[in-house]
DNA sequence: TAAGGTTTGATTGTGTACAATTTATTTCTC
DNA sequence: GAGAAATAAATTGTACACAATCAAACCTTA
């Protein structure tokens, strides 16, 4: 079988059927899609939905900090933030107290997508049909592999 | 704790903390990125990897089968797959038999990259340092997941 | 305090992803 | 067997994603 690869079989790795991998690259592909119907009627994206989880706990934070806790860089946040900006959800500006730092703040249309966004942590939970066990295992996989690969 | 979220908290389903998809979207960018030193030296990238993880099982495959497999649309396969043409890893014609398919089969400098892949599964799993049994409740999660997403 | 190094974002270029539409071909149905 | 429906790729447009580079601001330290 495809868990317990056998040496002795030429190349069993070098198929899609024994990779780890491809599941995750799937899924996470799978999820977007998912979250795509629930996430257009709010006009956002998923990777905008993410950064809202955090600016709606946090209120302002800069690009470095969003970087870091979204494991992504500026090449990736900058655009998708001026994106952002210019449908008036949030406000980008540099820090007076360190040029360097740019401010994302939330703004009153961005915080009242929050209440729109209430149902869709459930919905997406539906849509998985995960029960409780398989999600903290996962959970605890994946923040292990997180840890391994940051 | 995030683990078992409690309906009181407010919102606490809309923290990043608290998703389980959240995880899977950064493990799978981690995931390009340990591969992308090994395949670099190929001068491939991730998804041009996974097809020729596909080509070297079975040599000639439809654009179709080829995203079906893999989970991708001719949107993002035909593009792919002309950069891949180019490098002579692969040819792409039409089905006589059938005009509307275009058949993609390995060409010889594309076989040849299998031998010089050989090491990286192996050089993969040890970046990700999982048990036999991480990597079986993952791969179990996984796939449980990929067919209710499907 | 000026030179050199570090930090932070922005920019550039390439490569996915995917929704929506289009085109060509095949199959179905009457 | 002709028109309609279905299928397979390609195309178009938008949005990530990231490596590599650049530019400005800050910090260090001699």
């Amino acid at each position: 079988m495809a868990t317990s690869p056998t040496p002795s079989v030429k190349n069993s790795l070098l198929k899609l059927e024994s990779q780890i991998c491809f599941p995750v690259y799937a899924v996470s592909r799978l999820i977007t899609k998912a979250y795509q119907p629930l996430l257009q009627a709010l006009d956002l994206t998923y990777p905008q939905y993410l950064v809202f989880l955090l600016l709606w706990e946090h209120e302002q934070l800069t690009v470095k900090e969003l970087g870091e806790k979204l494991l992504l860089d500026s090449g990736t946040l900058t655009p998708l933030l001026k994106r952002m900006e210019q449908k008036q959800w949030l406000s980008r500006r540099r820090d007076p107290r360190d040029e360097r730092s740019v401010i994302i703040e939330l703004l009153p249309a961005g915080r009242a997508l929050e209440a729109q966004a209430q149902q869709i942590p459930l919905q997406m939970l539906d849509k998985m049909q995960l029960s409780e066990a398989e999600i903290l295992s996962l959970r605890t996989h994946l923040s292990h592999l997180l840890t391994q690969l940051a």
